[in-house]
DNA sequence: GACCAGGTATTGC
DNA sequence: GCAATACATGGT
């Protein structure tokens, strides 16, 4: 049951334009540059500027691990059954507009949708591959344009949030500097964004380590793993013990009928 | 063919 | 406030 350090980061449901080759290695796309990168090659990857901040080399994942260890026994299940898991710095428009694609939809889809719209409107990149669109290009779309690619009920979504991107009402270096609350309210004004795909896009766009999206994997894990628990619990960094615990219960489907059986 | 998929907006009590 | 429902689409 070994999964390599680099699919656990890549594989976990956090991210979407990255594709597992037959070898266990990966290739894709991240701010408009393609990448292969395997175990192999991870650490010379990561000597590039852009990719150490990409894969979140700064923090000190290994402190974190111990603390979440130390504060349950469940969470440490959680935590061995993927320890190599960081959370990316992706770019805000794009964990937004990817979220926004997530909902009520499942991860093979998602990348299809999300594949095909950076083919139809992205900028070309290395090796055929194309840049997630930016919010000017999807603003100018109908939502017929969308529907053709697959996008469904979330197509007026999308256009709402590009236009609101890229007319600058909403501003992701102002709500940098926000509270989390305050930023929270602010992204759920776009249509088609409520708490869970602001949490997503301030947690996997805005590097808001505190932020806890709430699907409904973790809202089966909440009530079943950690009962009477609220993502305070988990500290500053919660949004991470999050990712420990969506990825493990994503991948054990069983405990939570184990768990229906004795009730 | 019904049911499901990292939700959200709208409506009715 | 809170439960019910519609919202496209493709895969089991």
């Amino acid at each position: 049951m070994e999964r390599n350090a680099l699919a656990q980061t890549l594989d976990c449901g956090q991210c979407f334009r990255w594709k597992r080759e037959a070898d266990g290695s990966f290739t894709g796309m991240a701010g408009g540059r393609w990448a292969h990168i395997s175990e192999d090659n991870f650490a010379d990857v990561v000597k590039d500027k852009f990719w150490a901040g990409y894969f979140d080399m700064g923090l000190d994942y290994v402190g974190i691990r111990l603390e979440f260890c130390r504060l349950d026994p469940l969470l440490e299940k959680a935590v061995a059954f993927a320890p190599d898991i960081r959370i990316l710095n992706q770019e805000p428009w794009e964990a937004m507009c990817s979220f926004i694609i997530s909902q009520c939809n499942n991860i093979g889809r998602i990348k299809g949708i999300i594949s095909r719209l950076c083919t139809a409107y992205g900028e070309e990149a290395e090796n055929g591959m194309h840049a997630f669109p930016l919010p000017e290009k999807l603003a100018s779309l109908k939502d017929e344009d969308l529907l053709r690619l697959g996008c469904g009920f979330r197509a007026p979504y999308i256009i709402d949030a590009a236009r609101r991107v890229s007319c600058g009402s909403v501003d992701f270096g102002v709500l940098k500097g926000m509270p989390l609350a305050e930023a929270r309210k602010k992204l759920t004004c776009v249509r088609g964004v409520g708490p869970k795909v602001a949490d997503c896009t301030l947690l996997y766009g805005m590097h808001r380590l505190e932020a806890f999206p709430m699907d409904v994997w973790m809202k089966r894990a909440m009530k079943t793993l950690f009962p009477g628990r609220t993502p305070e619990f988990f500290g500053r960094y919660a949004g991470i013990a999050q990712q420990y615990i969506y990825y493990y219960s994503r991948s054990n489907p069983q405990i939570f009928k184990e768990d229906a059986l004795k009730a």
